[in-house]
DNA sequence: AAGTTGGCCAACCGCCTCTGT
DNA sequence: CACAGAGGCGGTTGGCCAACT
């Protein structure tokens, strides 16, 4: 048994909205507003539309000051930034730009940004695969995993959101903590061991994306992250997601689309990252034919923390993230995660 | 000119979270 | 604490329209 109907489908009219109708709705609300009770609004105006629908066409159409379409070079990239670090959360990302509703975000998203990024990918990859003079076998899976990329959440798997406050110190969430260590190892970080709960320091070095001979000679030095500290420590703690938040929008942890483009383009970090993936990929995906496919695709050539960092931090701020979700009232979560 | 294809976007659906009792 | 109802969210669908064949 399903849970109960929120209105009587029988005598809701469904599909597009009249001018009447908007009229109605429109008037309605400002003067008097919504109410408190969205369900009850449609009888009170005489509507025979389901009061989720009025919600939902008044948060996406008929509210003050909202924008259609023309999105910005610089909406694009708050977009994209906040896309590859907090995924698909569109009313949280709507939140960041003024106007915007979280369903023309995701429509936005989903017709052309993807697809923006999706196709400067394949132009890069064609391009290498002319210029290296060597035609990998671009087999299936490999395809389907860099169309993931774009496609589902940007650069890392899916980790199940722990059921912790970001304060609350609790067990590891990892299972295989070796896993953790070994990654790091392998991405040559340093990782000082005292817990500095201040704001994250990372920054992403603007412009080293593809500069290989950068990587090799560059120390990776991560200063106090909480969340890194903490895996370092293998105590892994949720917290300083507020920081980390309002660096991401105020644009010091940034990413252009170009700049994801670049990550999502770039070939060879597999050797020195995925041996410390297991516990993200499984066993089984680190196999040649994946380290072929969603290796090349997910973060590129980067070993330097500037890059690799954004392989690092997304599951685990997405994961804070979660936490913060859970633990404030999800009207306020990101306006506290973002500007002071 | 007619038919087909693909892109865009408004709206719906169903699940999850929050809140009041 | 448990439950029910409302709100909120993200994924998906379907219709319209323009471009293409």
């Amino acid at each position: 048994m399903g849970r109960a109907p929120c209105c009587d489908k029988a005598n809701v009219k469904k599909g597009p909205w009249s001018p009447e109708e908007d009229a109605k709705l429109k008037s309605y609300i400002e003067q008097h507003g919504t109410g408190g009770n969205w369900i009850a609004l449609p009888q009170k105006i005489g509507l025979k539309r389901c009061g989720k629908s009025c919600r939902l066409r008044w948060l996406n159409y008929l509210r003050p000051n909202i924008k259609h379409g023309g999105f910005s070079e610089e909406e694009d990239n708050i977009i994209c930034s906040l896309y590859v670090s907090i995924g698909s959360r569109w009313s949280v990302i709507a939140a960041q730009l003024p106007g915007r509703t979280d369903n023309d975000i995701k429509n936005y998203w989903n017709t052309r940004l993807k697809k923006k990024l999706l196709g400067k990918h394949r132009k890069e990859l064609q391009a290498r695969n002319k210029g290296n003079g060597v035609v990998k076998q671009e087999n299936n899976s490999s395809l389907l995993l860099q169309e993931n990329i774009v496609q589902q959440q940007p650069c890392w798997p899916q980790i199940p959101a722990p059921p912790l406050s970001p304060y609350i110190s609790q067990n590891p969430s990892f299972n295989d903590q070796d896993s953790i260590r070994k990654l790091l190892i392998k991405l040559g970080g340093r990782f000082s061991d005292d817990y500095q709960p201040i704001g994250l320091n990372v920054q992403f070095p603007q412009g080293s994306l593809s500069s290989t001979q950068q990587i090799e000679e560059e120390q990776v030095h991560v200063s106090s992250s909480g969340c890194m500290n903490s895996i370092g420590n293998s105590q892994v703690q949720f917290g300083e997601s507020n920081e980390y938040c309002s660096e991401l929008v105020q644009g010091e942890v940034s990413f252009t689309s170009a700049a994801i483009g670049e990550m999502v383009s770039t070939n060879d970090y597999s050797e020195r990252l995925l041996g410390g993936l297991e516990f993200l990929y499984g066993e089984e995906m680190i196999s040649d034919k994946i380290m072929g496919g969603c290796a090349s695709s997910c973060c590129g050539q980067s070993t330097n923390w500037g890059e690799t960092s954004s392989l690092i931090y997304p599951p685990l701020v997405a994961s804070s993230f979660e936490g913060v979700r859970q633990e404030m009232p999800r009207e306020n979560a990101f306006q506290e995660l973002s500007y002071p």
